[in-house]
DNA sequence: CATGAATGAGCGTTCATTCAT
DNA sequence: TATGAATGAACGCTCATTCAT
């Protein structure tokens, strides 16, 4: 009975969390951390500001928990699309293919995430959580790499630069398809990207 | 005369321009805009609050300043370089090699920067003067694969992209070495960069 | 139920409202507008500073809210009061000591009322609800006395000037009382007054 | 030639004072004393800021002689031309004409002159000089409605009440005259109150 | 005398956070 | 649990006044 209990109470929590994220999600993406007001969120939420206080404890915290799901999920998705992925060229494909298609279709998410991780001051800057975010990310790639040149696909390669440089032209074919500065298909978008990279570590 | 007193109060009011933007500029790198208080630019410039305010009409417009000088500098400088570079290797190692040395002596400039190009949301959003400058940026690159192409030193590429990539790509190098994650000498690692993208366009 | 709650939340903002704004009321008859702050009204209130912002939207919305009120009590009241007499003699004297008991029974009121409508320059000018306020009350002065010319009681006249000037004359008295220069009963002088306008345009 | 050299400079000055006076008192008549700035005064009147605290101690300063002068001329002139008239009626007229003229001819002056002196609050409150303008005024007309009665040409009366009053009134007049509410030629509204106040005392 | 750069106290306003209900 | 009124610290900006030149 307890655990019935809980887990309804689970329930709704969680779904309280998740119309708060998503209306949050929303307008960080739109006005940023600073501009965005709690009472926008509550709002947005159809919540009152004080009820925001029960489930986060704190704009920022809000913020951040903005960001970790995305990124985990991310994260989660890609590692598993790449290792269902058959040879280094496939592998490649499946990395910028999910990470392509999870920015089309979580456009508020991706727009904060290029605002924290583009290299410059951000708001979660301190956050221990988020700091080494785009190192764990290019580890993804990185070991992709070391694969391929272990099973011989690929020749020798600073990997490191390597897994770094290739992360930072997904974001910027992120960024164009969400700016609106490319109008094509994704898999057109894809194909051209794979194509450039693969031209690079020779695969 | 007249130019002689015109003269003292113009280089007084540049100083005084530029200690502050120096200020500003080391304090929006390390808060950003929306943290970063008159106050304290004040403070680190040690001038009184209201002094800012002869200079500057508002705490955006130190924003804008601080970001209007570099980018102006690092396009020209860009675009000069390039020109005088013979060959397209040679063009893009002058591009690439531009940019991450300027990153190099303009750390503080290239954190607000890269905040404000990083693709999310940014507080300069909505000035005009700065909307399109990853526009011009990649125009600079662009201009470059289309005279390699009509060279016949490159092949068929979607030179749009490709130069948005490439940018990219440069942009990828300056943060890892400006967040301390590369400890190489720079020409090692603008090597490296130039024949990854070398790979990347076929050159 | 709902109008139980709605009427407590009702009564509750009222009661802030007319809290905040006789503080107002006290310290703008005291100080003008441009010296009484935020914070003194805050402080005589014994609320917060930021609470008056819940309430109000801005230093001028007070402002406008306090002379709001009475302003339009006042000319109701006068127009009530003039036409129930009958005659003109009695409607004159129904106008004169009605406003002269308002500006009695709210002095701080009346301060800001004059400060405001002087003829000088004001505070609230510009605001278009209030530029022609004087207008109106002298178009009540006006109706009057054309009445009175209707029923034979009023030789000719110019009605306009006269109203106004009988306007000013009432404020005169007003203004003496308030400042202390009359020590006489109200009576008395409403009567003064009364005699001196009817001796002006022969009633 | 100390006297020389005094006097010239004294000229100076005087004509620096004037210039600033007059400047001081459009802006003042247009914004009110809060909303005027010295810089502005400054900037009407072709000097420097710091220049004016040569000529006046305080922005309050610069004010209240902005007023001195008016108050003191229109005295001055009102008790000439009321002592030169012979009889009540004349010397009544007198009194009228001089004040509209003089404020027709200087509308800045007056349109601070019925800010401070509406009965409301202003910037001149507390200044011992200026507390009791309007009583002096009032005297004025006292005596000569005083005189009236002793030559019998006016019966019993509240001599200050009536005073006071008709001081009211010729502000009304000018009032509706400063603000444009009247288009009459000058003589045709000051017939008409002579008319007024004249039925009103009975003479 | 004249200047105008510099000052810094002070104000209106915002908003994350708290807490009594 | 949910509310939303209340708080008050903090910030951007203004402007009367001073003073070194």
């Amino acid at each position: 009975m307890t655990v019935t209990k809980r887990t309804k109470h689970d329930v709704v929590w969680e779904f309280r969390c998740n119309e708060i994220l998503t209306a949050a999600r929303k307008l960080f993406a739109k006005k940023g951390f600073a501009e965005a007001t709690m009472e926008e969120i509550a709002a947005a939420t159809g919540l009152a500001k004080g009820t925001l206080y029960l489930y986060f404890k704190s704009k920022r915290d809000v913020y951040l928990k903005t960001l970790q799901h995305g990124t985990a999920e991310l994260l989660e998705l890609a590692a598993g699309n790449v290792q269902q992925a058959i040879g280094i060229r496939a592998k490649v494909r499946a990395l910028v293919e999910t990470r392509v298609k999870y920015a089309d279709e979580n456009r508020d998410f991706f727009k904060i995430y290029l605002t924290e991780f583009g290299g410059g001051t951000h708001p979660a800057a301190g956050s221990k959580e988020f700091r080494d975010l785009p190192l764990k990310q290019a580890a993804v790639i990185e070991n992709l790499l070391r694969g391929g040149a272990e099973s011989g696909e690929l020749g020798p390669l600073d990997f490191e630069a390597a897994a770094f440089t290739i992360q930072d032209m997904v974001r910027s074919l992120i960024t164009r398809r969400l700016l609106g500065w490319s109008k094509n298909e994704r898999n057109h978008d894809v194909d051209f990207l794979c194509g450039f990279i693969c031209g690079a570590i020779g695969c």
